[in-house]
RNA sequence: UGCCCGGUGGUGUAGUGGUAGCACAAAGGACUUUGACUCCUUCGACCCAGGUUCGAAUCCUGGCCGGGCAGCCA
């Protein structure tokens, strides 16, 4: 987080700009309220918020693109307020909607009839498709290309009003059907839709597309630097065609690079089919790249906006590996998390020579790297629980754990000793450990100094909280899911992406949890109280992410 | 076979005519009351071919490869 950032060429163009003598830089993020923001979203986030606060005369504006009231909501507009305000930056006291310019945009939808660049079209949708060629053939000119220009406005002038059906007329940018670029072939600015608008209502029955909308907002509000990803690059003759013809504030529009992110999926439109067909439990499911997801999972907007930083901004295309991400929150988590101890799957466990109903009570730190978390009081008792896979009665030479006639280490209690397994008479599965402990080794250290190979994490049967912890997993197996063919989605996802522990047992301390406190649950991962699925009986916890965990990986290969 | 954008280790990124650096990942080791953290080491790259130049990842040309564009979506 410290380092400082390597200049893009996104802010080289800027601060030359600012060298010449551009004395205001604005920016904007301009996302459609369609759907949740997501980790992709971040980057735009973190680079137009963060020349903002970069630049001593700068500012970034949050506008809404809703010019589609068709697939956009009020839910929408909501959670991308506050996810941007969660990971951190601020619009001012203003927030702008495309929609607060339809009355500007109109007008200058005139202005383009009167100057002859503009006309209404009343082909129908195939024909418009039809007549627009390919993209190694040239388009052909409507046959109403030509209408007068007192014709053209009172036809938009009707179409406002709601006088005819949808897709009865469009308006159009009256260009250059021969053109190369598909976008220059005489683009629609207008179309009737007669859907309720969230912000006007029943205000208007046309609304104005993206081209034609965007680059003009972007002039109306003295943007001057107006950043998108490089799908738009083929859009910028356009742009600047409205912004010239019309001859007002230039906008100009820079592309970067879109954010890709390996094992996972990243388009809204797929993001929205996971949640409309179920396979998750909504946009903000721990499982989804969403940054509603993400801070439900338990991650934190700086681990985010580190991820961003480290990704940088280019104009290649690119997917950066999720194990990046997965190291940005853990750095990060590693500073800021309370310690705690949980057994998810628990093993009982009997200290043999231990007073039956004596509880002590043992000191643990809650960040052995950090002085100022302070310490905790943890309960210790003849019966605990310690995790079923850190005892093996047939162990190999490099387990370092619990078994028969080995010493381990309860973290910040005893040396205890396993002296007999007592199985499971159908399963052969062990349900319970006797042991012996050294009284001596009080803390977690024996006078004579000697040191058992392992530390393992416990929690007292009788003072620990049973919850239910949710073992989240990413999203798809797949490295480069291939969501290409729709009906493929499904196959993509990771079976595995949810394991639920109804049965772990948590320290008592965490009875007084809070979804912003992270914890490290010790040798397991990084927690994080879910709000949403907790109640007044059960508490669940959501993993945010593992610990790195070299054992398993070692021991997968023989 | 139109127009546009891009190709630096496995991944992401730096480099702006002068010895190709950093991070993540991977492998090994040290340390350890978390098999974590931390530290050390190792592995590993300029798409290709010409040209310009004393010198090219960088400039030029031509290929090759990847991506985007034919919504009344954004």
């Amino acid at each position: 987080m410290n380092e400082t950032n390597t200049e893009d060429f996104i802010r080289e163009i800027i601060r030359s700009d600012v060298e010449k003598g551009l004395s205001e830089v604005v920016t904007r993020f301009p996302p459609e309220p369609n759907g949740y923001l997501h980790i992709g979203h971040a980057t735009s986030i973190c680079l137009n918020f963060g020349i903002a606060k970069e630049i001593e005369y700068a500012k970034c504006n949050l506008r809404f693109d809703d010019t589609n009231p068709v697939k956009e909501t009020t839910e929408f507009i909501e959670s991308i307020k506050k996810d941007i305000q969660w990971l951190g930056f601020e619009w001012g006291d203003t927030e702008f909607y495309a929609s607060n310019y339809f009355q500007q945009l109109y007008s200058h939808a005139i202005t383009l009839i009167k100057l002859k660049k503009a006309y209404v079209d009343s082909q129908t949708q195939n024909e418009i498709r039809e007549n627009r060629g390919t993209l190694t053939e040239p388009g052909k000119n409507s046959p109403y290309r030509n209408r007068s220009i007192d014709e053209n406005i009172d036809l938009l002038e009707r179409m406002k009003k709601g006088e005819y059906e949808e897709g009865a007329h469009v308006l159009r940018a009256k260009i250059d059907m021969g053109s190369p670029n598909m976008n220059m072939r005489d683009p629609v600015m207008y179309r009737i839709i007669k859907t309720q608008h969230h912000q006007t209502g029943e205000d208007w029955s046309i609304y104005p597309m993206y081209d034609f909308a965007h680059g003009l907002s972007d002039s109306i509000e003295k943007v001057t630097h107006s950043l998108c990803t490089m799908e738009y690059v083929d859009h910028r003759p356009l742009y600047d065609w409205f912004i010239n013809e019309l001859n007002v504030f230039p906008s100009r529009q820079i592309e970067f690079g879109k954010v890709l992110m390996s094992h996972t999926i990243l388009s809204k439109r797929n993001l929205l089919k996971l949640v409309e067909m179920k396979y998750v439990d909504g946009w903000d499911d721990p499982r989804m790249p969403t940054i509603s997801g993400m801070r439900r999972l338990g991650f934190t907007s700086d681990s985010i906006k580190d991820f961003c930083r480290r990704v940088g901004i280019t104009k290649r295309e690119n997917v950066v590996d999720i194990a990046l991400l997965e190291h940005c929150v853990r750095e990060d988590l590693n500073k800021k998390a309370e310690r705690r101890m949980a057994v998810i799957n628990p093993l009982k466990v009997t200290i043999e020579n231990y007073p039956q109903d004596q509880t002590e009570y043992l000191i643990a730190q809650n960040n052995p790297q950090d002085e100022s978390f302070g310490t905790r009081e943890i309960p210790f008792s003849k019966e605990l629980y310690i995790e079923k896979e850190d005892f093996m009665e047939n162990p190999s030479k490099k387990f370092k754990r619990l078994s028969i006639g080995e010493e381990v280490r309860l973290r910040y209690a005893y040396f205890i000793k396993c002296k007999e397994v007592i199985k499971d008479e159908l399963t052969g599965e062990p349900v319970e450990l006797i042991c012996t402990y050294d009284p001596k080794t009080k803390g977690g250290s024996a006078p004579d100094n000697r040191k058992p190979k392992g530390t393992i994490h416990w929690v007292s049967s009788k003072h620990s909280i049973q919850s239910e912890v949710r073992l989240y997993d990413r999203l798809c197996s797949d490295p480069n899911p291939d969501i290409s063919d729709d009906s493929n989605l499904e196959n993509v996802l990771n079976p595995h992406s949810l394991e639920i522990k109804k049965n772990a047992q948590l320290e008592p301390s965490l009875k007084e949890s809070d979804s912003t406190i992270k914890y490290q649950f010790e040798r397991l991962g990084y927690f994080c109280l879910d709000n949403k699925s907790s109640n007044s009986n059960t508490l669940v916890f959501n993993r945010t992410v593992s610990l790195r965990d070299s054992w398993s990986k070692a021991n997968k290969g023989g």
